[in-house]
DNA sequence: CTCGTAAGGTACGTCGCGTACCCTATAGGG
DNA sequence: CCCTATAGGGTACGCGACGTACCTTACGAG
């Protein structure tokens, strides 16, 4: 009857399936029988791809995120870098969050497929973000160029991201993110001008 | 035939068998079957007292950790801060250490047992513990006032979590503590001088 | 002594992962 | 143009583990 679908075209249609899931009922409710069942296919052509479901799971992960990664230019370090962290704290409290979440959980124990999610998330992109702002900061005088440090860059979000596997799940409040940023960033910036 | 036991008695054999289990195996292997088994009663007996498995965990969880604190005086603010920087990842990559993230990952959708695993991983002594450092450091002027702040005193702590929680688990690396604290702790409480 | 309460024993429903087996279509080479 | 290796489809199942149901048995308080 109709051409049986085969390589790509299949394994398209199972990570759309395993998306529409994540996306409406998160990793937990993802279930290779659903994912099978929505792809129009079955267990074994899922699972001579993936070895096991959290693989599914990131994999499909992708297919969510577009990623939009935001650029603000407010004309402050300090305008910047909170819109930045509101951003962060947006996309980490949407469902989308949640599944990124839920699949670190999952992969806690898997370093290969950390890296993997580290690559899907923009986690990457996201702190080139906070490099390029520095230097911005510092090209407006408002920064010491030794200031551009990765570990400066990557301050914020470290904290935020912690501040989550702390709390419960609502989001992070926005006073704790002005916190983030005007009791360390902020002085941490200024007191790296002094070695 | 032997007095059956009941209350408190009976409560204390169960959780020291579920400590058994975490410690043994961890919180993956600590089924509920083998806790009942191990304590020789059987699930009715557990599921009385909790409701679910990662209740059980965490309330055993107390009778492993014997929440060592440290307090060191090295005479430096930076000798004091990496050594309890060390000391807490020397601890969550431990055994412990391991089944503490489980339970955190397990309890992540669940502000209440969020709440329970806090109290019982020491997290606010800790806290304490950096912000009594702080205050030892400005008596020596080694820091101004203004950086005894608890965003302060909890940034390294959480960025070693952080770090946990984007590498697998073997543990940090040295190179990587000693940047937070020479990178990001100790400029940051350089910055607070100069607001 | 009796009666409610809590423990013991055991079996079971359910769910979801991962696997096994066998059949069927299809692509690609001879 | 056929034929065979390969991959997909269908289905069933083993297994582990959670959580529940139901009955029986000890214990302690009145």
């Amino acid at each position: 009857m109709s051409t049986r679908r085969r390589g790509e075209e299949l394994e398209q249609a199972i990570l759309h399936a395993a998306a529409e899931e994540l996306r409406e009922s998160g990793y937990a409710e993802m279930t290779m029988d659903r994912v099978a069942a929505r792809a129009g296919t079955n267990k074994n052509a899922i699972y001579r791809r993936w070895p096991h479901r959290a693989a599914l799971g990131i994999a499909a992960y992708r297919h969510l995120s577009d990623a939009v990664m935001p650029n603000p230019d407010t004309g402050t370090l300090r305008g910047d870098a909170l819109e930045m962290l509101r951003q962060a704290n947006q996309t980490w409290s949407s469902p989308h969050g949640t599944v990124l979440r839920d699949l670190l959980a999952a992969a806690a124990d898997d370093p290969t497929l950390l890296d993997l999610i580290r690559e899907r998330s923009g986690a990457d992109t996201m702190d080139r973000a906070w490099l390029t702002m520095l230097e911005r900061a510092v090209a407006r005088g408002e920064a010491p160029p030794t200031a551009v440090h990765p570990r400066v860059a990557t301050t914020p979000i470290m904290l935020l991201r912690a501040e989550y596997a702390m709390r419960g799940f609502p989001s992070v409040p926005d006073e704790v993110l002005v916190e983030i940023i005007d009791e360390v960033f902020l002085p941490l910036v200024r007191g790296r001008a002094h070695p």
